[in-house]
DNA sequence: TAACTGTATTAATATTAGTAATACAGTTAA
DNA sequence: TTAACTGTATTACTAATATTAATACAGTTA
């Protein structure tokens, strides 16, 4: 299921949270399926559970997924985080890079063609399920 | 001319860069002008060259002055380093911002409103100046 | 209750960040 | 040329943070 390098400069965790999102986004992962639970991976892994469950924090906070204590972790209905936590951190984040592309000399036609650009990679992946 | 916090959370170097941004963006410091060598600075501050430098750095691979050996380090004209290593990087910042925002929720109507708005607040900054 | 689940606390360790000591090298004016 | 400026590179010490792990706590379910 998962190709971990362990001795990768990139932190496991990280590995895991990256290989989720890309699982999760691509839709190999349905809306409430259950992820398996951190000791089940961490032994199918040979890595330690905390390091799982610093993945599947991670995953949470930026929601992606939602965990149930004594149930289990499980993929999240991502349109559903509509002003979450996450999205304002996205966007005081993005005021700050706006801010300093445009002071380096990067145009508003410039910054609009970016979003277009991303739309369209976006409604590739989406299918019908907006607009 | 500074005012630094030795014992911040925020190291020295990092209050130095903010605070001569500032000063570049809000023309205190002029084009050309020839900034305090790292040494003369060390020294009004009483802490090390070597930070000085770590900031002046810093400072110049974001674009915001130039140094010669020999000579000193300068105020640049910021207007003019269009395509810069600098802007490249804020651009693929952008990019994967961007992507992130719109995968949670965020519209292309609520990206453009961000943009005008900084927009906006740009040319305020700008007619304050001239005065 | 037994065997699952996630979570919190703490600590050991590895890695990175911040600062400093020192030596190297270019510029300029006497 | 030399003295006194300039920035820069190397190295190392220390502090802070990140990563992982050991362990105990707590909820769920059959």
């Amino acid at each position: 299921m998962f190709d971990l390098d362990v001795r990768s400069r990139k932190p496991i965790y990280e590995q895991l949270v990256d290989k989720l999102k890309e699982m999760i986004i691509n839709d190999v992962l349905q809306v409430d399926e259950k992820l398996p639970s951190v000791r089940v991976l961490a032994q199918q892994l040979t890595i330690n559970p905390n390091t799982i469950q610093k993945a599947y924090r991670e995953l949470e906070t930026q929601g992606y997924i939602y965990s149930v204590k004594g149930k289990g972790s499980f993929v999240n209905q991502l349109v559903k985080t509509e002003n979450s936590e996450e999205l304002q951190k996205v966007k005081a984040q993005l005021e700050k890079l706006i801010a300093e592309a445009m002071f380096f000399g990067m145009t508003k036609d410039e910054l609009q063609a970016l979003i277009n650009e991303i739309e369209d990679q976006g409604k590739r992946g989406d299918r019908d399920d907006r607009q």
